[in-house]
DNA sequence: TTGTAGGCGTTATCAG
DNA sequence: CTGATAACGCCTACAA
């Protein structure tokens, strides 16, 4: 079913029904009302490819995470996708994984889609080899990516502060009295170095603090045992340790599980922090103080760069979203 | 850039760009290597959308779920992006929500975009709104229905036998002379509704157990808060309860969590069984038993099902895969 | 082996 | 207000 068809049954020209489909203005009310009533009675929609094909422009927008059961990796894709829609935008998502040539792939095929922008959810996107496919593949299509920062013109990054947030949640220890802080994360991520950054320059300025360990954990074992059993062997080796930041509220969950084993209160003996602010925190017992990221705040204002790029509108190439601390019961 | 822009430059014509690109032979090798370069040289991507409306066909698999952010929808959509894309599709997805004139219209979005197929991933999608809906506006479309299923020529379903899965888990729990049982829910789906009559048939054939009271949560209230109130109000209500099934482990999880602070041991005093066999099930304390209702295994066959059906292989309509249960310390 | 021509479904321009 | 007509970029007969 074409617009010729209903133009035919309606007894007027194909353009007559693309202009009442389009809304537009200068069609007689009498033919107005008879080819809606037939787009109605077929339930016409037009072809999208046809659309995309003669107008330029597709109304997709690309999405490129790692795993989208990651999450807050989700959590991005449905903001996006929510608002976006709201402006006649659907969006593919494509789960790339880790590798750079399944990333390259993704882009290039995006772009085949012709796309209107891409959006990269992750710090790990933030690497030269992304910096150069884009480039390369991408000219100067917009891309936006969800805590992390590229240099180039048509790049546009929103980012996370974590590394003063972490910085903070450290100085809020050593207001608790502690000076034996460790430091438990796993994933060479950008994300990740920014932790530990803040981490140990926080430390820095704090002179009666002794100096942490900072344990990255195993990627290839599974993550809660890791991060248990990684938790029940700093106290072993480490045995004055009053205080454990965890890069994530998952990891420090399964840490508090190991103190709880090993019989250390909590916040008493050892204090416990997350990051994230997310459903585990407020589910641990107990429940768990955790750095808030501002990982849904992020991804509002990812989409909200990305409708105003879309527009034309300037906007800033880079943002930064300030983390607070959620301060529970294990602080 | 478009094919012609490489003709020109290689001083051939389209169609033998056309053909390089879609590896077709009767090109001379000469010819085939100079386009090849400029391709290269170009990074030339052919337009999708020219593409999809020559060739009919858009290589595009649309996704409805109501929310992406629900583990088990972004674990169904992960397991069909990663199958479809090599065959070369990708997936447009869309969070409808629950309700149906949001389903409706994502649906007439999708059919407009010219998708292959439709997934709606769980089972509230099995609705009469939504098989209206499905008949009138995707005539012969495929349709995958993940934990559902409508009957109609076009729709395939996939779907967890919680029925029988949950009579398992309460056949289970009187092995452990447990009598006193309870079931706690949260939201009128076809799928809670299964389980509701999976306990209730299970107990009829055991007459030896009281009557057991039925919780239904108020999806107004926050998830782990009305769980957590609606176990110590039970344990106030029903005295004798000596064992309760949880529609979700998540459910289940903030259940222990009210009955640990009520002092109740686990599973000596009250037994607890979750459904899903998910992430919450390993991380809680003590370890949770939960019916592995197969959720990967699900969409892994619904993603195997939707190609078949996209090379016209001839499958049956609908499917079931078998739940069981991961016991673990909490029975 | 190659190129020309036609068409996929829609929109935009331009006469009438 | 309406209807030809020409794109959009690609593929595929068909002809050379």
């Amino acid at each position: 079913m074409t617009i010729y068809d209903i133009a035919q049954e309606a007894g007027v020209s194909a353009s007559t029904v693309s202009r009442v489909i389009n809304k537009k203005k200068g069609v007689n009310k009498q033919n107005r009302i008879l080819v809606e009533d037939l787009l109605k009675k077929y339930n016409f929609e037009p072809n999208a490819s046809a659309r995309g094909l003669v107008q330029q422009s597709t109304k997709i927008i690309g999405i490129i995470m790692s795993d989208i059961r990651t999450a807050h990796h989700a959590q991005g894709a449905y903001f996006m996708e929510q608002e976006l829609k709201n402006y006649g935008y659907n969006c593919i998502i494509i789960n790339s994984g880790f590798s750079d040539s399944a990333r390259e792939e993704s882009i290039r095929t995006l772009f085949s889609r012709r796309v209107e922008a891409i959006v990269l959810v992750g710090s790990t996107f933030q690497s030269e080899t992304m910096k150069k496919a884009i480039s390369e593949y991408l000219g100067d299509l917009p891309v936006i990516i969800e805590n992390g920062y590229i240099d180039l013109p048509n790049v546009y990054g929103v980012l996370a502060d974590e590394e003063h947030g972490i910085a903070d949640c450290v100085r809020l220890l050593h207001a608790k009295q502690k000076r034996h802080m460790a430091f438990v994360n796993r994933g060479d991520t950008p994300s990740n170095n920014l932790k530990i950054l803040g981490f140990q320059n926080a430390l820095k300025e704090l002179s009666d603090c002794s100096t942490p360990p900072i344990v990255r954990l195993n990627t290839q074992e599974d993550e809660w045992d890791a991060s248990y059993s990684a938790t029940s062997g700093l106290m072993k080796d480490y045995p004055d340790t009053d205080s454990i930041i965890y890069a994530t509220d998952f990891l420090a969950l399964a840490g508090i599980q190991a103190l709880k084993d090993g019989g250390y209160a909590i916040p008493g003996q050892v204090a416990v922090v997350g990051v994230d602010n997310s459903v585990y925190s407020r589910i641990s017992s107990p429940r768990l103080t955790s750095l808030d990221n501002k990982l849904e705040q992020l991804s509002i204002t990812c989409s909200d760069m990305l409708i105003k790029v879309l527009r034309g509108e300037k906007v800033p190439n880079k943002m930064m979203i300030f983390s607070n601390i959620a301060e529970r019961e294990t602080t």
